[in-house]
RNA sequence: GCAGGCGUGGCGAAAUUGGCAGACGCACUAGACUUAGGAUCUAGCGGAGCAAUCCAUGGGGGUUCAAGUCCCUUCGCCUGCACCA
């Protein structure tokens, strides 16, 4: 019918030569800047997961065009990084031609896509003209003391063979290869972003990322709140810092715990008894894996100390220190105070190395009220193993079926009053205590006393030894009966709050973490609201300078190194005087050298370490001897600056005049994957507000608006790969279906955000539906404005295809066109107005047979350069409308009326209709609803 | 465990934000034109029923004249973070 191939590459050429898609720099038009992650060059080429979201944003790129807006819609190559590398060392070829090569390829296959990009601005961050700028921000970053050198415990890749950010090593696995890292200390550059971590939470606010990408930024930051608290350490002057976020609990601390790593192990050295039990830990803890140390379902494990104790500042309570892998060396300072009463983890401790608990927060149970009488009281359950029965005592219809309770007396502890409970109420002797569990406040009125009462009750769990009893020993008051029961049973009929909580309390003993009332906490004591109790607290540390209030943060500097040859080198030069020195501007970029082999060293050093003619040079404060840095910088760096760069891409005095840079201010829409969420974009945001405060750019953030796109997947449902034999190559479709065919099935598919899987039928679907747009071309008549009875759905339609794109909904703006065509196909002729009208809005997803349309059924001037057709609300009036008549909700039938009909007139008319007469027979009609122009419903009795 | 999201035909999905559930497309069925069909056109297509009608948006409950949409509860799936003190 028609050749795909000839006509895309006649209007790829067309747009080419007419430049109509290069921004000018200078323009009275509204500015709008659309940005789509720039690809790696990578050799297996363009992906249909890259056509979903260059189509998107092309779409969006062309309607703003016709707009009227000055569009910046560019592209470019991210090209340093791993696998440049590999293929060089398995081919023997430079990088650099490998990279080359690769983006040849790249761009034929994006331009026969026909995306409508800048190519005038395409770079790759590979080119020394863009690496200069790159080295000359670092720069700008060790001039502000915000990048630094430091000996470092860093992820270490054993395959890759360099080191790895906090980023990159995620979950403890090399993000690349998917080799479990190992920890290695190294001397690396870092770049301070943890100076910026406030600052990336709180730009968030100017941006409209979408709430999954605010959210993955805020719990990568992790900002937390609480107090840094000074230990002494017994006998000794120095003191253990840590760090809590519940310094409420503090009088409830009974041991310290400190990472294996911890520095007093050191320093305390001759003072630990136990020192060779110690080191063993110590050895263990580091041969483990990231992913085997953080394992949360282990068991957890640890030595104490033996030799050093701490101190409880509050009460000066002596308490052991333990060491265990489950503190961490790189959060807060790396030991802490446990609070096993109201920690998970601390709680776990406790009870596998038998420590004491000590609760200081009570869970409220019932309402508190005034005036009520103290009580200090227990719950105790009693367990029959050999019968798997719980002990209960039912009062019918004078409280239901409870388990034993009681009041203690004074100078009776707690076991003793349960026991004391469980022989006078029950008669049983020959028990065994299995759990004592944390005390409840429970407040509530007893109606044979009428009072209320607050009392802190303790549960108990006891087994029965034998069946030994003594006579009951019961008061007037009490009548019940004694029960053994099964478990559903107490479930269904144990009502009372106090006495269920206490079961299942009691069965799975846990520590509490919530709100409660303070208690065993001296000046605390009675509070409860927990944020009133931080702060009292430390305002109390304050002022008895025991430690202070503090923030504290997940993320970490910026590890910015890496042992590679491929990557922009770090322009620094160490001299043995003058310690580090900047390689002088003028001197940049610093390139790379030539080589010939391009492999990482197993001495963990950088490939360039070996080329000594470019290692060794003069220092250039005193001209003595001295060596460049030879690692590089990781691959994230070209990509935290790169849109700044599209916007004046060719300037070779500056990154870019900062008057362009307020032209085009923010990137109005920037969209990548969603593995980039904390990484790349974090990057970036903290690059770019670093430059915000050097002056050097003109917006405080540099994105307004983040949206992403969802995986193309293959058509089994699972993620395409070379493996699973399920890879689409988009170059195969486009020549069997066209350009535009797989375009709008891209655009189709689904929702934009959504994952959705590849279907060759779903594509012939859409090749269809260009082909019966294209036979419309024989039904033109020579008339030239609307055809009357199609000018609604047209107006309907530019409306919702407009309002589509914009927000990204494109399987529905594809869905109206559909629907605008099939209402064209049934028509007898159509208008050259009305068909040019279905071309343009059809236009950016499918750019090329809509032009050539126009052209070949001589609709006038090429569609990208004309304005975007417009609507008009009064013409999207429908005359009739379709009223929908229920009775009772149901439906009943329909009805169509002229819009606009009166109620009282819709009301008589449904009434009329034989379906709703014969359902209101012998029914009373008690209420009518009428919603105008929708519905009728009729309530009957 | 915490945070965010999702759950609608055989499949991908729509639903003007509380107002006729399943638009549009795929697949499928029947028919037409045809030497032929991976072309095109016509009709059908959630389930049950001859029909009137009834049942259906993961399950249960609620609010309402009216619920896919709002509230409570429960189950299942996906994504991110995860011994972060």
């Amino acid at each position: 019918m028609y050749n795909t191939k000839e006509i895309e590459k006649k209007w790829q050429n067309f747009w080419k030569e007419k430049k109509l898609f290069n921004a000018s720099n200078v323009s009275e038009q509204e500015k709008y800047y659309i940005l789509v992650e720039f690809p790696y060059p990578s050799g297996s080429g363009l992906h249909v997961g890259h056509v979903r979201s260059y189509t998107a944003l092309d779409a969006i790129a062309r309607l703003k065009r016709m707009k009227g807006y000055n569009v910046l819609f560019p592209m470019g190559w991210d090209a340093f990084g791993a696998p440049a590398e590999q293929y060089a060392i398995k081919n023997q070829i430079h990088p650099k031609i490998a990279v080359e090569e690769n983006i040849k390829v790249f761009k034929g296959q994006l331009e026969s896509m026909g995306y409508s990009f800048d190519w005038e601005r395409e770079f790759s961050t590979t080119d020394p003209e863009y690496y200069k700028w790159t080295q000359w921000q670092f720069l700008k970053f060790y001039e502000k003391g915000l990048a630094y050198k430091a000996e470092k415990e860093i992820n270490w890749c054993p395959n890759c063979k360099t080191g790895l950010s906090n980023e990159d090593a995620a979950g403890g696995v090399c993000e690349r290869c998917g080799t479990k890292t190992e920890k290695k200390l190294k001397n690396q550059w870092m770049l301070k972003m943890t100076s910026y971590a406030d600052r990336l939470i709180d730009g968030l606010k100017e941006t409209e990322f979408l709430d999954k990408i605010k959210t993955a930024q805020i719990n990568w930051i992790g900002k937390s709140t609480g107090a840094s608290v000074n230990f002494k350490l017994n006998g000794l002057e120095e003191e253990l810092e840590v760090y809590t976020t519940r310094p409420d609990t503090l009088f409830g601390v009974t041991f310290m715990v400190i990472s294996p790593e911890h520095k007093i192990l050191e320093t305390y050295k001759n003072k630990i008894q136990n020192l060779a039990e110690v080191e063993k830990y110590q050895t263990l803890a580091k041969q483990k894996t990231e992913i085997e140390r953080t394992d949360v379902t282990k068991e957890k494990t640890g030595v104490k100390l033996e030799g050093l104790e701490a101190i409880n500042p509050l009460n000066n309570k002596q308490i052991p220190i333990y060491i265990s892998d489950y503190v961490l060396a790189n959060y807060g300072t790396g030991a802490i105070m446990a609070v096993p009463a109201h920690d998970e983890r601390d709680y776990a401790f406790a009870k596998k190395f038998n420590i004491e608990i000590i609760p200081v927060i009570e869970e409220i149970t019932g309402s508190p009220k005034e005036n009520e009488e103290k009580k200090k009281s227990i719950v105790a359950v009693l367990y029959d193993e050999t019968k798997d029965k719980y002990l209960t005592i039912n009062w019918a219809s004078l409280g239901g079926r409870l388990f034993i309770g009681g009041t203690r007396k004074e100078n009776e502890t707690i076991v003793e009053c349960a026991k004391r409970e469980i022989k006078e109420e029950t008669g049983y002797t020959n028990i065994e205590l299995i759990t004592e569990i944390l005390p409840i406040n429970h407040h509530y009125y007893a109606y044979n006393k009428d009072k209320y009462y607050e009392i802190d009750s303790t549960g108990l769990l006891f087994k029965l030894i034998d069946d030994t009893k003594i006579e009951q020993q019961l008061e007037e008051d009490e009548k019940f009966t004694i029960e053994w029961v099964d478990k559903n049973t107490i479930l269904k009929e144990v009502k009372d709050e106090l006495h269920i909580k206490t079961f299942n309390n009691v069965l799975n003993p846990s520590p509490y973490t919530g709100d409660g009332k303070m208690i065993n906490s001296e000046f605390l004591n009675g509070l409860t609201n927990k944020n009133d109790s931080i702060n009292k607290m430390i305002e109390y540390l304050e002022a008895n300078k025991l430690g202070h209030k503090t923030t504290n943060y997940r993320l970490q500097d910026w590890i910015f190194s890496r042992q590679r040859f491929w990557g922009e080198p770090i322009p620094m030069i160490h001299c043995e005087k003058c310690g580090w020195v900047k390689v002088p501007e003028d001197e940049l970029p610093l390139l790379l050298p030539e080589v010939t082999a391009y492999e990482p060293t197993e001495t963990g050093e950088s490939p360039l370490a070996s080329i000594t003619e470019w290692v060794n040079t003069t220092c250039p404060e005193c001209g003595a001897h001295a060596t460049r840095e030879t690692d590089t910088m990781p691959n994230w760096a070209g990509s935290s600056w790169y849109w700044l760069r599209y916007m004046d891409a060719k300037n070779d005095k500056c990154f870019a005049d900062f008057d362009v840079l307020k032209y085009w201010g923010m990137v109005d829409l920037y969209n990548g994957g969603m593995e980039h969420a904390t990484r790349h974009l974090l990057y970036a945001r903290f690059w770019h507000q670093f430059l915000y405060d050097q002056g050097l750019v003109p917006t405080k953030e540099p994105f307004k608006k983040r949206v992403a796109h969802g995986m193309i997947l293959g058509e089994n449902n699972e993620k395409m790969s070379k493996s699973k034999g399920n890879v689409i190559n988009p170059d195969d479709m486009v020549k069997t279906y066209g350009a535009d065919a797989l375009r709008t099935f891209e655009m189709f598919i689904g929702d934009y955000e959504k994952d959705a899987s590849w279907s060759e039928n779903g594509l012939k679907g859409c090749k269809r539906f260009l082909d019966r747009i294209y036979r419309l071309k024989d039904k033109l008549n020579d008339k030239d404005s609307y055809t009357e009875s199609l000018e609604n759905i047209i107006n309907k339609t530019i409306k919702k295809v407009t309002e589509d794109i914009e927000t990204m909904n494109f399987n529905t703006a594809v869905s109206a066109l559909m629907i605008l065509t099939n209402e064209y196909e049934k028509t007898e002729t159509i208008t050259k107005e009305d068909y040019r009208t279905l071309l343009t809005l059809l236009n950016p997803i499918a750019p090329h047979i809509t032009e050539e349309l126009v052209e070949i059924s001589n609709l006038g001037t090429p569609i990208c350069e004309t304005p975007w057709p417009t609507y008009d609300e009064t013409k999207m009036i429908d005359s009739i409308v379709n009223i929908a008549v229920q009775i009772n909700g149901k439906l009943r039938g329909s009805m169509e009326v002229p819009n606009n009909t009166d109620k009282e007139e819709l009301i008589r008319l449904a009434k009329e209709l034989d379906n709703v007469q014969k359902h209101l027979l012998d029914k009373e009609i008690i209420k009518e609803i009428v919603v105008p122009n929708k519905i009728v419903n009729l309530v009957v009795k």
